[in-house]
DNA sequence: CATGAATGAGTGTTCATTCAT
DNA sequence: GATGAATGAACACTCATTCAT
């Protein structure tokens, strides 16, 4: 699955430098910041010289736009297929909270955080083009909180939901464990709970 | 109420130099980041030189603790006002809710944001401070949403719901827009949906 | 006559730090080529650190520029004064031959040469202000030379003849020592030959 | 007769790789400067990258010292043609002055730009190198000169107007457009103005 | 209290050069 | 020969902080 979306060319091979330069990119900025995060820092955790780098990225804030882009071409790609083993407007907005969680909270959780956090450090044009990929992925969550609105299972408006939404699971980053008591099914259930009427 | 929060020196007098420091700041930081803003862009927007400000705080992450210790005292003081005029379980969370949307939202809320997502940029003793006052507000939190599941009105545990509102509420300040369509306290009440059942 | 132009804000004093740099960022520059001159050589000339540079100038291409106009600024004062000594046509244009002579060779004649030879180093908003600084010193040259043709002195268009006298009078800080046998008056005569007929 | 000087050694073949390096040196360090053109620029010019560069050159600095003496040595030799078919001192001096302003200003010319301006940029030792093969060069002007002057047709010493005209012609590199009114040839009429008294 | 010149460690970035493939 | 990843020293510039005035 994910070896077919390198393949593709979705995302770059994590065994490759460009690729593990990503992942470290991905863990410091969630760990420190952007800002507090050098060039130096970024060479360091891959093992090579702050000047290599620009070898692979014309600058820091070009990691920055690869690792958001990367992390959100690789979600929407995972949205998609676990949308189309959903069953009903539940099944479905469970399955995009699940993946969601998966994405904020697992493996390439440290992406997904970046591409929430630290959103202002790029530069206008860099914003735009994420800006557009971005959109693709909320729509396939506005179409499934839609369904499940004309179903009479949610209260509020799909688009607003779905900020109050963003807002609730990003966060969990801040608090939640995973090798706690809690199952990422669990809290994903939870979450559940808070866009559909039971 | 805010004179008497002033008298009792829980706030710094927004008149004063220092005062009108902390006010400038909330606004920066919230603006362009803790990292981005520098002591020239604070000492530029009260008129006096950088060097200047050193008489005031000892180190600008000493200006940043501040904000975030007024922040958290004053909204807390607010919360205690507020939860005395409400009546019941729906009553105190709405309160609750309302409360917190305005201190993210409103015009001296700058500095909430700046608590929310500038935490990493202090230094872990000052963390430690902070986390005092904040266990502080979060009991008042806690305590009206325990009263809320004892009446059968909440799903969840309080902790993880608080939790979830706690993200749902400070992004809202990445997207809701305080001169359009909907009013806070409209913003409320969707958000209050999210807790208890109808 | 130097302290009425410093007076008059044309140019910066040489006693200040600012002053001083100029002249410094001018021997450098001519020295070693604006290019190879780094902001540290600067600094270290004037005995102080690399980033106090910043305190005085935005950037290293703005002490160039500082450098450039105050050269031009200061040579069109002296020109003028040397202009209203001479008596006729041959008498002007042998003033400004001394005139440019005395300030590429002369005290202010790395920062002469530095106007002529690192030119490209500009921006080109920066050049164009130079250049409207520039126009008014070539206009009084080319006046002279005008002068001059019209009392059947010189051979070719003014226009062409300052700019072969432009070339060959800045050459001279190539090979002409001061403390050889020509005295400058004798190199001015010399040049003069070059633009009038005997 | 380019050809034979290929053949001869005296200058590299310009179809080869060698040859098409020097020449895309040349233009490139006229026009942005010997510092500011980067191994990067030289080589996407011819086609390859940077690293193969140094197959052919051991530094940037050596690829420099190659245009210069090339340089040098070709106009060495188009001089010594030149000065063959002129019959009189006269014809001598512009037939030397037509030469240097096709260097100069000519479609093969930008090296000599380079020769003029780039001195600094060369380590001493090269500097040795080329100023030995420049002597037998001004060698050339300075018997045409003399035996002007010795004809009467000089007003000045020969290296003191050599030097003015170096830098009379070398400086027709900032302002003579080939495609403009002037022609080359008449350029070199109003230069010899300069030289020779009519 | 305020100024503003100065500090000095640190930043992102550049670039000639090397070398294993 | 050519490649291209890597080097590492150098660069211009930033900025929180200090301190004599």
């Amino acid at each position: 699955m994910i070896e077919q979306l390198i393949a593709e060319g979705v995302i770059t091979d994590p065994g490759s430098a460009r690729g593990r330069l990503l992942a470290a990119a991905a863990r410091l900025f969630k760990q420190q910041g952007y800002e507090r995060t050098t060039v130096r820092d970024l060479a360091a955790e891959i093992g090579i010289q702050s000047g290599s780098l620009f070898h692979h990225y014309r600058s820091k804030e070009d990691i920055l736009r690869a690792v958001m882009e990367e992390t959100i071409q690789l979600n929407t790609a995972l949205m998609r297929i676990a949308l189309k083993q959903a069953q009903d407007p539940r099944g479905k907005v469970l399955a995009l909270i699940r993946c969601e969680l998966q994405s904020i909270l697992g493996e390439t959780g440290e992406a997904m955080s970046v591409l929430v956090y630290e959103w202002r450090s790029l530069k206008p044009d860099s914003q735009q083009h994420i800006l557009k990929l971005r959109d693709i992925y909320e729509q396939l969550w506005l179409d499934a909180l839609a369904e499940a609105r004309a179903a009479g299972m949610v209260a509020i408006e799909p688009f607003i939901l779905r900020r109050f939404l963003t807002g609730a699971l990003s966060w969990t980053t801040n608090w939640y464990k995973p090798d706690g008591d809690m199952t990422l099914d669990e809290l994903a259930e939870y979450a559940l709970t808070l866009a559909i009427k039971q």
